[in-house]
DNA sequence: TTCAAGCGCTTGCATAATGCAATTAGTCTG
DNA sequence: CAGACTAATTGCATTATGCAAGCGCTTGAA
C-alpha cells in the first residue's frame, strides 16, 4: 500500500504504513519468533505467508524503517534482518492487539500465552522486552531478564500440556 | 477481507478482522468523531474514504459485532451507528497507534493533539474515557468526566492557534 | 573446475480489493 | 405528487493478494 498522506492524523499514518493484512505479521515473527532470515520466515510461517508477499513485506519494511537487513557472512545470498527503534516500540501495539484478539476473536490457547503474559506484565513487561529486543536487535547491552526467554517457556509448557491432554 | 482463520493467534485474528487500510478508520472516526451516520462519515472524512469502501466496512464492522446500527427515527433511510463493548475496547490499541504515529511519522500537530493527551493520560484516561463511550453508545450511565469533551477542547484550541499563527 | 542442491526471490496468472465518479433506489417535505 | 436529499450501488480501471512454477545466485562436494 502506498503512503499517500491522506491526512496527517497520526493513526491514519500508521495505518497507511502498517495496515494491512502482512506487515504486522512479519513484525510479530521477528519480534516474537526470532526468524531473522527469509527462510525462516516462509518456512516457519503459522498463517502460510505467499512468497511473493514476504518478499515484498520485507523489502517495504526495510525501506520504511523498521527493519534492516544486513548479508549473512555465512551465505551472502541470505539476509539477515534486524528489527529497528521504531519496530521495537511496536511492543505495546502488539500487547494490545493481542489482548483485544483473545477476548474478541477465538484464538488458541497456545497461540494465546504470549498474549496473555504480556497483558498481565504491562507496561514494565513490555519496557523490559524491549530492552531485551535492543540487545538482541540493535547491538545493545545484554539486560537481566529474558522476556523472551519466559515467552518462549511458557509456549513451550502450554504445548507439551497439550500434547499431554492430546494423549489421554 | 475474509476472515480465513489463518491461524489461531490472536494478533492474527485480530488483523483478519481490522488488518485492511479503512476499518480502524471508521473505527476512530465513530469513537473520537462522534460521527454516526454514513453520511457524516463520508463527508467529514479527513482521508477522503470512498463511498462504496464506507458503506462495505460499515457492512462488515455491523456484521462482526464492533458496530450496531439502528434506523434514524427521523429518517427512516439514515442509519445511527453505535460501537459496541468490543470496539470500544479497542481504545487502547488506537491510543498506542496514535503515539506511535506521533514518533514515527509525520503526523500534523492539531490532530496529533489527541493522541498526546491518551499517552500522557495512560490507562486511567483510556478506562474513562471507555466509561464515557459506553454512555454515549451503550447507554451506560454518565461519567462525571467527559474525556471526549477535553480531547475535543484541546483539538479545538489547537485549531484556533493554528489560525492565529497563519494570520500573523 | 564443474555440477547439483539449496535458497532467495521473481514471475505468470487468476481472483479480490480499492478508488473515482456516476447512477439508482429510498425517504421525506412542501 | 414532485423534487430534494440521502444511502447506498454500480461500472470500470488500477492495485493487491495468493498459488505455484521458474529463475538466478551461492555454496559445498566430487
Amino acid at each position: 500500500m502506498p503512503q499517500t498522506g491522506r491526512s496527517g492524523c497520526p493513526i491514519n499514518l500508521t495505518l497507511e504504513q502498517l495496515g494491512d493484512r502482512w506487515s504486522l505479521i512479519v513484525i510479530r515473527d521477528v519480534m516474537f519468533g526470532n526468524r531473522r532470515s527469509y527462510g525462516e520466515l516462509l518456512a516457519q510461517s503459522e498463517e502460510g505467508i505467499a512468497s511473493n508477499i514476504l518478499a515484498d513485506r520485507l523489502k517495504r519494511l526495510t525501506a520504511s524503517g523498521l527493519l534492516t537487513r544486513r548479508p549473512d557472512p555465512k551465505h551472502r545470498q541470505k539476509g539477515i534482518y534486524s528489527l529497528t527503534e521504531a519496530a521495537i516500540q511496536l511492543v505495546p501495539l502488539l500487547a494490545h492487539m493481542g489482548a483485544w484478539g483473545r477476548r474478541h476473536t477465538r484464538s488458541s490457547k497456545e497461540l494465546s500465552v504470549r498474549a496473555e503474559l504480556l497483558e498481565k506484565g504491562g507496561a514494565p513487561l513490555w519496557n523490559a522486552f524491549m530492552d531485551e529486543l535492543r540487545h538482541l536487535h540493535l547491538g545493545a547491552p545484554r539486560p537481566a531478564r529474558s522476556v523472551f526467554g519466559e515467552l518462549q517457556a511458557a509456549y513451550e509448557k502450554a504445548l507439551a500440556r497439550r500434547a499431554r491432554y492430546a494423549q489421554d
